[in-house]
DNA sequence: AAGATTTGACCGTA
DNA sequence: TACGGTCAAATCTT
C-alpha cells in the first residue's frame, strides 16, 4: 500500500488499522468541535452533528474490535437520516470463510481476490445529480442487476496499483423522473492524490444567494459562493450525459460523511 | 502511444 | 445455480 508503506514494516496490521480509525476519529471531532464553535455560520441538518458523534463512536468501538483481536465478522451498523454506514474491522480476512479454507487458491485469482467484500466499510448516498467526490476513480466493470432498469457501473480508486488505494464505488440510476442516483462507496481512500478539494455544497435548494461549501482541506467550515460546475474527475460519469450540476439534496449530509471518510488518510 | 472505457468471461457467494 | 463483483482483452479517446 502506497501510504502504509511508509509505515514501519514490523508494525502489526492492526495497529495500522487502529491508527487509521483514530485519524479519521480525530478529523471527524475537529469538524465537530468546529461545529460548535460556530453553529450560526452554517445552517445545516440537524442530525448531521448527530451523525458525526455517531461516527466517532462507531471508530472508537471499530478501534477497540481492532486492537481487541475480535473476530472479523463483527461489524457496525450506524443509521443516519439518508445513509447506511457499516464498519467491520478486517474487510477481507474475514472472506476467506469457507471452501476455500486451507485450499489453494488458484493462481489466476491467487494475485487479486475478488470475493465479495460485504464486511468492509460501506456507505451509500442516493442523489439526484452525480456528485464528484474529488477522487479520481476508473471503471472497471459496468453490470446489468436483476430487477433494475439501469445498469450498475463499477469504479475503483485511479492509484489502486500506484498506491494500493483500495477504495471503491458503485453508481446505479435508480429512478428516471426525477433522476436519482445511487452511489455506494466502500473501502477508505488511502491515496493522496485528490484531484481538488473536496466540496460540498448544503444549501442549494432553498433561495439564498449564497451557498455553503465545506472545503475540507482548511479543516473547516467556509462560507463561500457557489460557482462554476464540478464534475471534472469523472469522465466516465460525464460522457453518459447524465444531467450535469444541479440540486442536491438532504443526501449532501451523507455525502459529507463520505468525503470525510475518505479525506481521513493523508498521512504526512 | 498511453490511458480510459467497454464488455464478455470468470468465479465466489448465497 | 443464479446473481453480482472483478478481471482482462479489445476498443476507444486524448
Amino acid at each position: 500500500m502506497g501510504q502504509t508503506a511508509t509505515w514501519p514494516e514490523s508494525l502489526p496490521s492492526n495497529r495500522i488499522k487502529a491508527f487509521h480509525e483514530l485519524i479519521q476519529g480525530q478529523e471527524l471531532t475537529n469538524n465537530l468541535r468546529e461545529m460548535l464553535q460556530w453553529p450560526r455560520k452554517i445552517e445545516c441538518d440537524p442530525t448531521y452533528e448527530d451523525g458525526i458523534v455517531m461516527q466517532i463512536i462507531a471508530m472508537f468501538k471499530n478501534t477497540l474490535l481492532i486492537l481487541g483481536s475480535c473476530t472479523s465478522n463483527q461489524h457496525l451498523e450506524i443509521p443516519t437520516s439518508d445513509m447506511c454506514l457499516s464498519y467491520s474491522s478486517d474487510g477481507y480476512k474475514s472472506e476467506n470463510s469457507g471452501k476455500n479454507e486451507g485450499n489453494i487458491i488458484p493462481a489466476k485469482r491467487e494475485k487479486e481476490c475478488h470475493k465479495r467484500r460485504k464486511n468492509s466499510w460501506t456507505s451509500s448516498q442516493v442523489t439526484s445529480t452525480l456528485v464528484d467526490d474529488g477522487h479520481a476513480w476508473r471503471k472497471y466493470g459496468q453490470k446489468h442487476i436483476n430487477n433494475t432498469n439501469h445498469q450498475r457501473s463499477y469504479y475503483r480508486c485511479t492509484y489502486k496499483f500506484d498506491q494500493g488505494c483500495l477504495a471503491a464505488k458503485q453508481v446505479q440510476k435508480i429512478q428516471d423522473k426525477p433522476p436519482k442516483y445511487k452511489t455506494t462507496y466502500m473501502r477508505h481512500h488511502t491515496c493522496q492524490n485528490l484531484q481538488r478539494a473536496p466540496e460540498i455544497i448544503l444549501d442549494s435548494l432553498n433561495s439564498r444567494d449564497t451557498s455553503i461549501l465545506f472545503n475540507f482541506e482548511t479543516k473547516g467550515l467556509i462560507a463561500r459562493t457557489r460557482v462554476g460546475t464540478f464534475f471534472p474527475s469523472i469522465k466516465h460519469e460525464q460522457k453518459e450525459s447524465y444531467p450535469s450540476h444541479g440540486n442536491l439534496r438532504n443526501e449532501e449530509y451523507s455525502f459529507a460523511n463520505d468525503l470525510l471518510c475518505s479525506k481521513r488518510m493523508c498521512f504526512k
